[in-house]
RNA sequence: GAGCCCUUAGCUCAACCGGCAGAGCACCUGACUCUUAAUCAGGGGGUUGUGGGUUCAAUUCCCACAGGGCUCACCA
């Protein structure tokens, strides 16, 4: 672990602190003053006539980033989470702690300086200083200081390491940061509340997909992760609250890339006596909120396309699959016809898939999701993939569902509650019956939800947002691991090293 | 799940048709009191992801495995 020529030479170094009496892990830092906040007290130093305030003192830290030693002074920048600042030490100010220095301090120290603000003959301001502590030793040497960490695998697997090398990754999550707390404060203001459900769940539904089993040891019963918090926060409608959101993490057991990750964050909110207009209203508005607080143009960049998000469009199922997927409109009743199609098209199709509507999505998402870049919500969805939407009252095979598509991808979805609890039973015996015949996204029957049903849920509507995928949109990231700080990743193994048993 | 590609020093990258594994940064020694990827002189550092195979000879060709990336399929 430690065997490293690197390493070793930098504990001999850490070693060498320690002999003259300094602890290389010293805990206590007198540090007064953010970088960010030093070039915001000294940005007048320059106008001054020999351009430097001795007057002034203040304590910085952070990592040396760049370190160039001369004979009797040194040049080196050090970083905090605010900015980058350039020390400058001579032996005439730091007498014998100079030459320790020299032999110790190293890119990648923590460090504590303590002096006066200066500007450098090529215009510089810096710190000037009187006083230079090692906080915290690195034992473990840092990329290259030019090109920095450009190794995928590693950004992902050390994101600490890619956090140091990186001011960019930096900046991304703060921006991620900002806008999950942006979208708590939209909700909050709304009236929202915000609730906590279950993650360990005894039945799996909310979504149809795979979940992670567990077990739970006291109670000796079979847990899954959650898949979806919805069945839950519609059980809060049912006890009378009657605007909640949930943002928080989901589970599901199926495969990595650079849209999935096994754990995603979801915003879920529900709202009693609303429509799913006033549910896409309030996701436009929502949209608007963001774009104005994060500054962000409303022509967006991403992954080379532009997406304008003053276009916003509202099709129904049925007139994408005709007007943008281009499929005969006369093969969307007949069950055959549209195999047919899709197999002529080289599309695989499972057993299950054997009715009108599971036909119209293996359609949709073959011909139509890519297609959709600007801000488009669909709506009219078929029923049998909509198991817990409400059934239209004018055309019973439609579901009052619509999900939201954003530069090719789904973004939101959200429906009118289906609150019929015999209806809700039908559907969930559906699920069974798919399970049955091989869908293993299937969900389970939960008999309680349908007893919480019995009680009456008031007209609700509620909808699902995709955190992860909305800040990639945000960030012009290509993969999800970019936004997420420690993506899902199979273990490395790590080399066998007969130190670590000794 | 399928196809293609990648893995060489701590990091970023070379190595032509199979012929002694190199450079820059970093590191070590020395010089240098205003440097900006500091500079100058010298030096050390490698089981080429792992395991097999072909060959007089393998970083290079072949096979398997591991990890990663991209594309497609599925899912959000």
């Amino acid at each position: 672990m430690f065997s490293n020529e690197y390493v070793q030479l930098r504990m001999a170094k850490a070693e060498k602190l320690k002999e003259s009496g300094l602890n290389p892990y010293d805990h206590y830092s007198k540090r007064d003053t953010k970088i960010s906040e030093f070039f915001e007290k000294n940005k007048d130093i320059s106008k001054l006539e020999n351009k430097r305030d001795e007057s002034k003192k203040f304590i910085v830290a952070g990592r040396v980033k760049f370190l160039r030693l001369m004979g009797k002074a040194a040049f080196f920048k050090i970083e905090d989470e605010s900015g980058i600042l350039q020390v400058y030490m001579s032996k005439n100010d730091l007498g014998e702690s100079f030459n320790l220095l020299k032999k110790t301090l190293e890119v990648g120290d923590i460090v504590e300086i303590k002096g006066y603000p200066f500007v450098t003959k090529t215009g510089e301001l810096s710190i000037h200083a009187d006083n230079v502590r090692i906080l915290t030793k690195a034992i473990h040497p840092l990329p290259e200081k030019f090109h920095g960490l450009q190794d995928i695998e590693t950004k992902y697997r050390q994101r600490y390491l890619d956090m140091i090398m990186n001011k960019q990754t930096r900046e991304r999550f703060k921006l991620r940061s900002k806008i999950v707390s942006l979208i708590r404060g939209f909700f909050l203001n709304k009236g929202f509340l915000e609730v906590e459900t279950p993650m360990l769940h005894t039945v799996v539904g909310g979504a149809n997909a795979r979940p992670f089993m567990t077990h739970h040891n006291a109670l000796d019963i079979d847990m899954n992760l959650r898949i979806a918090p919805e069945l839950f926060l519609k059980r809060l409608i049912v006890g009378g609250f009657e605007a909640v959101f949930e943002l928080n993490r989901n589970f599901r057991n199926e495969g990595i890339d650079h849209t999935h990750n096994p754990e995603f964050t979801m915003l879920e909110f529900y709202w009693a006596y609303h429509t799913m207009d006033d549910l896409m209203n309030l996701t436009k508005e929502l949209f608007d909120y963001l774009f104005e607080k994060l500054n962000l143009p409303k022509k967006l960049q991403f992954r080379g396309m532009e997406i304008d998000f003053d276009k916003w469009q509202t099709i129904t199922y049925k007139e994408a699959l005709v007007k943008i997927g281009n499929i005969p409109e006369n093969i969307l009743e007949n069950v055959d016809e549209m195999k047919k199609y899709l197999e002529n098209a080289g599309v695989k199709i499972e057993e299950h898939i054997d009715s009108k509507g599971k036909l119209w999505a293996e359609l949709f998402d073959a011909f139509v999701e890519s297609k959709l870049i600007d801000p488009t919500f669909v709506t009219e969805f078929p029923v049998e993939i909509s198991p817990l939407a409400r059934r239209s009252d004018k055309n019973p095979e439609f579901a009052e569902r619509f999900e939201l598509f954003i530069a090719g991808r789904e973004i939101a979805n959200g429906f009118n509650e289906l609150n019929d609890p015999l209806d809700q039973y039908e559907r969930f015996k559906a699920q069974l019956e798919a399970k049955a015949k091989g869908d293993e996204e299937g969900m389970d029957m939960d008999y309680d939800y349908i007893r919480a049903l019995q009680y009456g849920m008031p007209p609700t509507a509620g909808e699902g947002i995709g955190i992860d995928r909305l800040v990639m949109l945000l960030t012009n990231s290509e993969s999800i691991k970019d936004v997420i700080l420690f993506p899902t990743m199979k273990p490395k193994k790590e080399i066998f090293d007969q130190d670590d048993i000794k």
